[in-house]
DNA sequence: TTTCGTGCAAATTATTTGCACTCCC
DNA sequence: GGGAGTGCAAATAATTTGCACGAAA
């Protein structure tokens, strides 16, 4: 199947990968785009990334990272952190699944113009 | 304005808001929802919660802390966790304006059953 | 009367679904 | 022929927008 979609990998939204995709793959179609997506998503090949905005973004980048969304450009950093520095392990009588952590900000590219 | 909204707290979606409303008010419509939480939001009154779902959901606590998802009921709960446990304070070249935390999982009341 | 909050209904955007088509065993 | 992956086009879902109406300043 398509392979392809993560050697292109940044933080992209599905219209994203579509339109990098199209003029390789002219008759490719948004659906095809999901359907890959969701696969890969159900198998942990890719993640779901969700910064506050209404468009999925998906990270080929599996391990524990957090995420800086640039409130200026858009752009979605991935930037690295301690796991010591994510908050607490555990909560009192809570069973943790997941953790997410993300940033919103301006990003070194903006700030400097 | 409907300052009765946030009496109802807990983090509703727009949904939510909605039906737990139209009692009181019959004639309300969702617009205007979606209008008062917009304008809550640029003041502060109130912020916006994505935990990783196409539905925004507000919250009237605008204290920095974290938000818990259960996989299971699909409640959200907030968590108070301690700043210095927020992840680092600053990145290399990256002016930071807001943190997110989430954690997904199994909340007490679904573990017991 | 001007302005503001409101609410309907239509438009937009993101995503899902139903079904038909083709390629390969 | 049968299943898989594909893709169009219609359906859903969440949210926004355009406009018109009524109450209060």
């Amino acid at each position: 199947m398509l392979e392809y979609l993560f050697k292109h990998s940044s933080h992209p939204t599905v219209e994203e990968i579509y339109r990098n995709l199209v003029p390789e793959i002219p008759t490719l179609s948004r659906t095809t785009v999901y359907n890959a997506l969701n696969l890969f998503s159900e198998k942990d090949l890719v993640c779901e990334v969700n910064v506050g905005e209404k468009e999925t973004r998906y990270d080929a980048n599996t391990g524990e990272h957090a995420h800086f969304k640039c409130n200026s450009c858009g752009r979605v950093y991935d930037v690295w952190i301690e796991k010591k520095d994510w908050g607490v392990e555990s909560l009192e009588g809570f069973k943790i699944e997941e953790k997410h952590l993300y940033y919103r900000g301006i990003c070194p590219r903006c700030s400097r113009g």
